[in-house]
DNA sequence: AGCGGATGATTCC
DNA sequence: TGGAATCCCTCCGC
């Protein structure tokens, strides 16, 4: 059966409307309110009279439009626009959009993100492939080796969608990149915007080290030497690359980009991308003014000059090899462009194709299995496919809008693979928006259908209200991996949940930081350990606290 | 509980 | 071209 579309039950809640002021968002909540306990008064609030946050405000005629004389009102004004008549801003848990501003999802203007259409069905504006069979550059180099053999039957979807366990606190600052062990199945590692590198075996729950003294400032990629997975690569904004040994945690510094220090903003470089290719023996990182930088693994030394692969004085946020043809290399940044290059030809200007983009892009990677399909992720709330590097490049395959907004103090989304998925049609991703769930406005982690843009499930729980913009499928468990602002979470399907909890009730742990309220109780407790995990016991303690009543459901669309 | 701070892309001049 | 203003469903700690 498809998955069900996202329910629409929001507390009604009825703008005040200025004279002048056009459609209202909130006329259409008819179809199934299960709301029984609703905390909010859901039957329009005067504004005016028992709140007594109402702030005086002069309306001096800003509009064109507006009546000349300075007003002044009692009214409170929408924070967002400054005008009376209506608010933004959260009302319970569900947030009222300024109707004033274009869509807060998909960013047209008309409606806002409680009645757009992407929220009620999210496979509406996909842009379906023009299934044009053209024969291009990348056709014609490299087609032979890189033909795909991809089934035509998807199997099954399986969604981890519990939290089976998580740290907090483990990072001091946000987390910005995740990356699983190669071959160890209960090791994860995480980098921080300090720079700092933990590694958890969320096996044993409790064992995590972090290395705090490899890099300054925000750690931006990592990635495992293919050659010997007791070493991580990692690409710095302090301008380095650290190989680090994870037994040790002694780090080796492959190249500096500063090394007179700070002279400056003009001049402080920064790596973002970073990649490795392991046949060619090199690594590949790309900084904040455009340049693409290669080194070799077995000399630690620098190949050639740096080569200027995105517009000049922009970063250069993601490179990807291609898994199958080691030629193929695929770059994206503030340019507002995916590139893709061949190995053999790197120069300024001599990529083979340039995707556009309306924004930034916060990551580009090719498919993980063969290695034929792109997957970007666009500060325009869109992730953009291409169903084949072979096809028609001109313009995606697809545009799936979807809320993960740029905000300066959230890690940038990635839409990421789910690299055991042999359709190549499973992505995740987390989404900036929230919804009500139970009274609880949460931000839940996508998992979307590429090949036809559904949303194939959403995962959440209750304790984690922070933004989950860093998400990584294990490469052969079931097992997803989130990073929610300081936090860790490791999430399993709920039977394997079931099952781990009943033979190590240990490992069924959650976190009290999470919350905005931790319940008393358990606040002290998590106070004096360090690592603040909780207990099981924690977990149902907490589920009798006011608030959601039980764990929001999840979208199942198994097939 | 309410506020300040950290801080990046974009637009405007 | 570059600096200032703006954007305005963050999150944490004081």
């Amino acid at each position: 059966m498809p998955p069900q579309t996202r329910r629409t039950a929001f507390p009604k809640v009825v703008i005040e409307r200025d004279t002048e002021s056009e459609e209202s968002s909130s006329d259409e909540e008819e179809e199934e309110n299960d709301v029984e306990g609703k905390e909010e008064e859901e039957d329009e609030e005067e504004v005016d009279e028992h709140e007594n946050g109402g702030t005086i405000e002069e309306v001096s005629a800003p509009k064109k439009k507006e009546r000349t004389p300075i007003t002044i009102s009692l009214k409170k004004v929408c924070k967002v626009c400054k005008r009376s008549g209506h608010e933004a801003g959260f009302k319970g848990a569900t947030y009222i959009d300024c109707p004033m501003k274009p869509c807060f999802l998909c960013k047209m203007p008309g409606h806002t993100t409680m009645n757009c259409p992407h929220r009620v069905a999210t496979e509406h504006g996909v842009i379906p492939a023009p299934r044009r069979n053209t024969h291009n550059s990348l056709d014609y180099v490299f087609g032979r080796q890189l033909r795909p053999n991809i089934p035509t039957i998807k199997p099954a979807f399986v969604i981890p969608d519990q939290v089976n366990c998580a740290v907090i606190r483990y990072h001091s600052r946000r987390v910005t990149c995740l990356e699983f062990h190669p071959t160890n199945n209960n090791i994860l590692l995480s980098g921080d915007k300090k720079g700092q590198l933990g590694v958890w075996d969320f096996g044993k729950v409790y064992e995590k080290t972090v290395y705090g003294n490899i890099h300054g400032c925000i750690l931006n990629n990592m990635k495992f030497n293919p050659t010997n997975d007791g070493t991580v690569y990692a690409a710095s904004s302090d301008g380095t690359i650290s190989c680090t040994d994870l037994e040790t945690g002694i780090a080796l510094s492959l190249m500096n980009l500063n090394p007179n220090g700070w002279q400056g903003p003009s001049s402080w470089r920064m790596l973002y991308g970073l990649d490795i290719n392991s046949e060619k023996g090199l690594v590949l990182v790309a900084d904040n003014f455009g340049f693409l930088y290669l080194v070799d693994i077995r000399s630690n030394n620098k190949v050639g000059e740096a080569i200027m692969i995105h517009k000049k004085g922009s970063k250069v946020v993601g490179l990807h090899c291609n898994p199958v043809q080691p030629d193929l290399l695929l770059s994206c940044g503030n340019d507002h462009f995916a590139r893709i290059w061949d190995m053999r030809r790197l120069e300024a200007g001599s990529s083979l194709y340039n995707l556009a983009h309306r924004r930034v892009v916060n990551s580009a990677y090719f498919s993980p299995q063969s290695g034929s399909k792109i997957l970007t992720t666009s500060q325009d709330n869109r992730l953009r496919v291409w169903d084949s590097i072979f096809g028609n490049l001109d313009s995606p395959s697809r545009e799936i809008v979807h809320s993960h907004d740029f905000n300066r103090h959230l890690t940038p989304f990635r839409a990421e693979w789910d690299p055991k998925d042999p359709s190549e049609s499973l992505v995740v991703i987390g989404r900036y928006i929230s919804e009500n769930y139970n009274g609880a406005a949460l931000h839940p982690i996508d998992f979307i259908d590429i090949s036809t843009g559904q949303l194939v499930a959403e995962v959440m729980d209750p304790n984690i209200t922070t933004i989950s913009p860093v998400n990584k499928l294990h490469p052969r468990d079931d097992v997803l991996a989130s990073g929610s602002s300081r936090s860790l979470f490791m999430w399993r399907p709920k039977e394997k949940s079931e099952i781990v909890q009943q033979k190590d009730e240990k490992k069924i742990i959650l976190c009290g930081r999470a919350e905005k309220k931790p319940s008393k109780k358990f606040k002290g407790e998590s106070d004096d350990s360090d690592d603040d995990i909780l207990s099981t016991k924690a977990k149902n303690a907490k589920a009798k606290r006011p608030g959601p009543k039980s764990t929001p459901r999840n979208l199942k669309g198994k097939r």
